[in-house]
DNA sequence: CGGGGCCTTGACGGATGTCAATCGCGGTGG
DNA sequence: CCACCGCGATTGACATCCGTCAAGGCCCCG
């Protein structure tokens, strides 16, 4: 069985630890740190561990905006109060950063206000580039480019590598648009096409990155 | 026929008008303003019209970011090149405001700084909810939900006023990823539940808001 | 009158959702 | 020790929504 790297601690995103390191929370799996609506006086940085970032609908229907990996930045995009839920997906430990520092330490230092907008900018790309994976893309092209970005944030580019993928089935469905059967048979797909493996539950060994990569950017003649 | 509201000029955001105020570009229909690939070196601020911001695939797909209203800024989260084209989709009017004079002004009043992190912020709330739209709903409700966010940022939320409609169905089907048939389909549903009529080609009265939005959200069992 | 957009409407097929059965695994308790 | 249960994942059968293809209408303009 291969070793499954952990998801490891980052040095702090701002630099200033000193000034902005105001508290590190623990978080066990399953533990919410945001309610949809609470006064969104907080950022949270990601130390350790895996957060995600979640809309629940009144019918039950859930949207996943995002996995919060270590360096993540939470709430960047929050001005009153939340309108998500965040709760922790594997142990994790964040750094919450109030936002009346932030502010204040953004006065006296403005290149820190860069920064921070060029963070938002990120997060603005990713959200326009996930509003495309939504829409143009077909289940299994999702599914590949979900993998493919998973083990690019992951540093796991080289083939043969064991991926670890701590959230569920119902999780990567509730964050690509699909059912957990879609996702589930989209696996299996990749699977017998031999582009991947299941070497044991949590873990996925990527064999073909390349293939993966053409069938996520729908340059491969999948049906 | 009622009078279509025209899309009016807007007070400059940055309130600094004379130090930003570098230029003003007049677009007619279907004049491009940004292509993707250029150096990202200037904000634009919609006066005047419609501007639409999309993504054109190598396949010919296209998926449309955002229709740009007065008052809004576009480029916000490029940072390198713009990764998007960009052109009028009515008679426009843009100001032009240089990064350079911008990032010196910010350096002068902070205020700025958190203005520009706070426009970021709808921008990303804006891509998200997109997100959304486009996996969790159908058909109907993305077509609502459009319909009632265009009639919010128009403030034409009181019932029976007539709202001026300048994109095509093609326009709309890129947006909400659907087809223009789907669109059209659903339009003319929308009509046949007497939610909207549409008095004239490019503009469209909603007479029900209430239920309009209640399909927008997914509250009400369409099929 | 004819042509070209743009829009609408219909028929049909396919990808994905829904419902249901089954499997494997780990935990629990008799 | 093993039966039982619950949870997540997989697989199959069927239904349905939406995309595709095609035809036709409306309107403007030459």
């Amino acid at each position: 069985m291969g070793q499954i790297l952990p998801i490891q601690a980052s040095a702090p995103v701002w630099g200033a630890a000193s000034v902005l390191d105001m508290g590190i929370r623990t978080l066990r799996a399953q533990d919410p740190l945001i309610f949809e609506g609470d006064d969104a006086d907080h950022l949270y940085e990601v130390v350790e561990g895996v957060v995600r970032v979640y809309k629940v609908f009144y019918d039950g229907r859930r949207q996943i905006i995002s996995f919060a990996f270590p360096g993540d930045i939470i709430g960047l995009g929050q001005t009153d109060t939340y309108s998500f839920d965040c709760d922790a997906l594997t142990f994790a430990r964040v750094r919450a950063i109030p936002k009346a520092d932030l502010l204040r330490t953004v006065r006296e230092r403005p290149e820190l206000g860069a920064q921070m907008l060029e963070m938002a900018s990120r997060e603005i790309t990713a959200a326009q580039s996930l509003s495309i994976t939504l829409c143009r893309k077909s289940a299994i092209e999702r599914v590949a480019s979900f993998l493919c970005g998973l083990a690019e944030r992951r540093r796991h580019t080289a083939a043969g590598q064991t991926l670890s993928v701590p959230m569920t089935r119902a999780d990567i469905a509730d964050y690509l648009g699909l059912t957990i059967e879609t996702v589930s048979r989209n696996i299996t797909k990749l699977k017998s096409l031999q582009v991947i493996s299941l070497p044991e539950p949590g873990a996925i060994v990527i064999h073909d990155m390349k293939q993966l990569k053409r069938i996520g950017d729908c340059e491969a003649g999948i049906q």
